[in-house]
DNA sequence: GCATTAACCACAG
DNA sequence: CTGTGGTTAATGC
């Protein structure tokens, strides 16, 4: 299982690398197998690996001015989680935790550094991964701080049916109180907005099943915000 | 002023 | 933990 070689779900980064520099890689990651809620790094505490979502979903972090936490993104399999501080900081600005069971590699920073200044391909990928990430936060922070709430919720509806299950019949492995950390709202907010989306027909709510009744509508309250 | 939006609070299931 | 109702502050006609 703890084959980088084999790995079904290489980055493209790793892709580029050598059959040595993969032997290098495998010899200096573990997989581990994370029930829902486990923590995958900790803000503010060492950075000395970071991580690779392999299975299942995780929410990214970060503490706020009130305690609460707000979430910056749901991230897939194939992401990379802790690369911010490889090269600066010695630890973690930002904690991240599967949501649903999950399996992560982590790679030993010195290692990974090393593949950094040996391998410019190497590099090259992590740089087209790291500004797609930036794009999308840029996005994110428009949508965030224009759209009105149900505009969010529609956002994030989307964001599960479309991305993460590729159906218009899913469920979210999130609280409502996570879902407000994510939208920026509170769970009462997220409520509401539930109930107000589903009166007008667009969606069926169950708990955390999920049914998008009016793709056409759901798509222009997203967009209109 | 009046309406809308969404947060905050309290309480119930 | 979640849903609901009342209250309240901010913002926009």
């Amino acid at each position: 299982m703890e084959n980088c070689e084999f790995c079904k779900i290489r980055s493209k980064a790793v892709e580029t690398l050598t059959q040595d520099e993969v032997q290098l890689l495998q010899e200096n990651c573990a997989e581990v197998d994370l029930v829902a809620d486990e923590n995958i790094i900790k803000e503010g505490s060492l950075s000395s690996h970071i991580a690779y979502l392999k299975e299942g979903l995780a929410k990214i972090h970060k503490k706020g001015v009130k305690g609460t936490d707000q979430i910056l993104k749901i991230v897939q399999p194939g992401s990379y989680i802790g690369i911010q501080t490889v090269l600066t900081s010695k630890v973690h600005q930002y904690s991240a935790s599967a949501v649903e069971n999950s399996k992560v590699c982590y790679i030993d920073i010195t290692s990974f550094k090393q593949l950094l200044s040996t391998n410019a391909a190497f590099a090259k990928e992590l740089v087209i991964y790291l500004c797609q990430d930036e794009l999308s936060y840029f996005n994110r922070f428009v949508n965030v701080h224009q759209k009105q709430l149900d505009g969010r919720m529609a956002d994030t509806l989307l964001f599960f049916a479309d991305e993460i299950n590729k159906s218009r019949i899913f469920t979210i492995p999130l609280k409502r109180y996570d879902l407000a950390a994510l939208i920026c709202s509170t769970r009462e907010s997220v409520t509401r907005a539930l109930k107000d989306l589903s009166d007008i027909g667009t969606i069926k709510v169950n708990g955390n099943s999920f049914e998008i009744l009016n793709y056409e509508l759901l798509k222009k309250i997203s967009e209109k915000g």
